[in-house]
DNA sequence: ATAATTTAGTTACATTATGGAACTGACTTA
DNA sequence: TAAGTCAGTTCCATAATGTAACTAAATTAT
């Protein structure tokens, strides 16, 4: 069977940029990491337009990335909190962070640096396997049909 | 400080973006890990027009994360290869796949499976901590300046 | 020898998405 | 009373994208 022959819908990288292929949509969600929730500082620290910002956040809401949380009546205001689906996305944006760092940083250094409350180290995450606990090289990788894959091609 | 003073050029996450931060982009580089190399293969697989695939990948060629190789002449034709700065993605790509496979496949399950061929385990590769080797959970992680904010900063 | 096919594009045009900027509306503070 | 805050919405010009046809050099089929 052929790459080819599978449809963009059956592949979880088409469908992860279904909710979070755009760049807004991931600088809002940088900065919710950061502890953003509300749309005027999601604005001002982004630099998005009101328009956009209010085009990605219901998007956000809608795929379940965020809850509004009311967090004032009177006028009833809301803030964007990530659900634990949203939190889950936490590996993408470190992943764009450490390749930013290696590949993009001026002769100034990292923007920033990350530490792991648990160790108490400055660390920069990295991808491993679970089994072998080594570091991921793409060369080591063989990717096979998953069960999805597996019930199309019994048809 | 607050994040909202830090321009958007000083961040690791939109330095990224500016190479892969459109959906098509990510596409192809899924693709690019997958064997392909060729114009006609990528659009087939993809299904990007030829227009969009041809922009796409002059960028990424300016960008260094693909060199394209000559693998015929008469007529002379090219071929695009990850160059070590577009190898190093992978995480990225990986990252995708898995929250895809956690919360975006059917009922029929993951699309595909990866084997680590090092140990020959079919395994989900996760982002760790390279000092304590657990994994990041994004509550544990704390962000500080790092040398290129620091340097902003005493100015 | 001529026609069809392959590969890697480019061009023209209509549609869609985006950015910029002003406007709304319910409150709060000076 | 006037200005400010917050979370949007509306309007319009510009930019990006998709659709589909066209190019061009070579190879294979009839």
């Amino acid at each position: 069977m052929r790459w080819a022959d599978i449809g963009e819908d059956i592949c979880s990288v088409s469908r992860t940029l279904s909710v979070v292929g755009d760049k807004w949509t991931l600088l809002i969600i940088r900065n919710a990491f950061m502890g953003t929730r509300r749309f005027s500082d999601f604005q001002s620290e982004i630099g998005v337009t009101r328009h956009r910002l209010s085009d990605r956040l219901s998007k956000l809401v809608d795929d379940e990335i965020f809850v509004k949380v009311e967090y004032q009546n009177n006028p009833v205001r809301y803030e964007y909190r990530l659900t634990p689906k949203g939190k889950e996305l936490y590996p993408i944006i470190m992943s764009l962070v450490k390749w930013g760092d290696n590949w993009m940083a001026g002769k100034e250094g990292n923007p920033m640096e990350y530490i792991h409350n648990t160790c108490g180290n400055k660390v920069m995450p990295s991808l491993t396997c679970p089994k072998c606990s080594e570091a991921i090289d793409p060369r080591d990788m063989t990717v096979i049909p998953g069960p999805a894959i597996k019930a199309l091609l019994s048809k």
